[in-house]
DNA sequence: AAGAAGCAGCTACGGTCGCT
DNA sequence: AGCGACCGTAGCTGCTTCTT
């Protein structure tokens, strides 16, 4: 049924302005529908506009109507690139949905095989450049978006003095590569969570976050602004992570499968895993529940590690956790830099699960992780 | 034809309850 | 506590209908 006739009252019309606001939304949210909040934004701003004034007030359901219709209307126009695997796609514009749902399948592969990832092909050293496929991102200058890193196929010194190198992505071919700012844009892939990670999600916390419409996704940078625990079954993880992205400042609540944890949280999972060993050491069984609120609490001062309620883990200062970090990631230029193939021996590769290089190497890193973890603990 | 709005069907998620 | 089943709700999809 359509809309009912209107009593008199001229038919409602979005503006120019207003069209192009949520014309540059969409496009920002990869042909997605915003959040409640966005649309209830949007809604208001309209309705406060000056050439709204006297008229009545937009509703976030007609703003939401908008982009429903908008995303229908692209689509129809757009016929089926999904049944035409050669069709050009880049990071911007209309096929920016192929781009993500390639990089999210590809991701999506990476994490059903986080368990049994080291099938050892990087470890030939055939190719230096494809061995590091799996172990760096970078950010698309085109959309803002993270992606996974294919290949590092040259490099130079940009004017300002920062190196840059020229990045083919994964899922895509040569006519999508992009010189990528090392220092600012390249950076240590970061890693899916699985169901027992949740506990390293914590409020502060930098996470890459795939922020999704139906079929259309890209990763983007976001802060855990809560983390809401819930006890897990069979289906895994419940727990639900409010974030907000940076680059649009959206909000949204999230589950664990849409987070991507940065490799410097490494430490916080063995921690978790010394306590485990620790427990069955002991031969008392410790219940993860347990496991989690020491985690969380070696975050903070040593006076304040005694067990707490399990709710209490939305209390947790994380700001500590955050310092250490982002502290981490942005005072160390040298891992950042690490795509150049002769940097990766000192790239500090802590995901030893999913991402390694080779079996030396990775257990140099975790024993060095651990020295630090155990520091880190001391310091507390 | 274009744009706004409504509808039915479907799916994912969240909560609860009962069983072990 | 862990697990499975069930149910209600919200959101999405793919339209259709109506107005201009």
């Amino acid at each position: 049924m359509g809309r009912p006739p209107s009593a008199g009252a001229p038919a409602f019309r979005f503006l120019p302005s207003e069209v192009a606001e949520m014309e540059a939304r969409l496009l920002q949210l990869n042909n997605g529908i915003p959040t409640r909040a966005v649309l209830q934004t949007l809604a208001d701003k309209f309705s406060a506009s000056p050439e709204r004034a006297g008229k009545v007030a937009i509703q976030p359901k007609q703003v939401w109507n908008w982009f429903q219709n908008r995303r229908y209307s692209h689509r129809a126009k757009t016929p089926r690139a999904a049944s035409s695997p050669p069709a050009k796609m880049t990071p911007s514009g209309a096929d920016h949905h192929q781009h993500a749902a390639n990089a999210s399948a590809f991701r999506a592969a990476q994490l059903s095989s986080v368990a049994a990832a080291h099938h050892g092909s990087s470890s030939t050293g055939k190719n230096p450049v494809e061995s590091v496929s799996v172990e760096f991102e970078a950010k698309s200058a085109r959309d803002g978006a993270w992606y996974d890193v294919a290949a590092f196929l040259s490099h130079r010194l940009f004017e300002s003095g920062d190196p840059e190198v020229r990045v083919r992505f994964s899922g895509f071919g040569a006519e999508e590569d992009e010189w990528i700012n090392v220092r600012k844009c390249v950076r240590q892939r970061s890693l899916p969570c699985e169901a027992t990670e949740c506990v390293a999600v914590l409020p502060g916390d930098l996470i890459l976050c795939f922020q999704e419409g139906k079929d259309q996704a890209l990763y983007y940078d976001a802060h855990v602004l809560d983390a809401q625990r819930r006890r897990h079954d069979v289906r895994g993880c419940r727990c639900r992570f409010l974030v907000r992205y940076d680059h649009d400042s959206s909000e949204e609540i999230v589950p664990l499968r849409k987070v991507c944890r940065r490799p410097e949280t490494d430490y916080r999972l063995q921690i978790l895993h010394a306590a485990r060993a620790a427990a069955t050491n002991a031969d008392v069984h410790t219940p993860p529940k347990e496991v989690k609120v020491e985690l969380a609490s070696t975050d903070k001062s040593p006076a304040e590690q005694k067990p707490h309620k399990q709710h209490k883990m939305m209390d947790v200062n994380t700001d500590e956790v955050t310092m250490v970090s982002t502290l981490e990631q942005d005072e160390t230029p040298g891992k950042t830099v690490a795509p150049v193939p002769s940097a990766t021996a000192e790239t500090r590769n802590s995901s030893s699960d999913t991402v390694m290089k080779g079996a030396e190497a990775s257990s140099v890193v975790e024993d060095d992780d651990e020295v630090q973890a155990v520091d880190k603990m001391k310091e507390g």
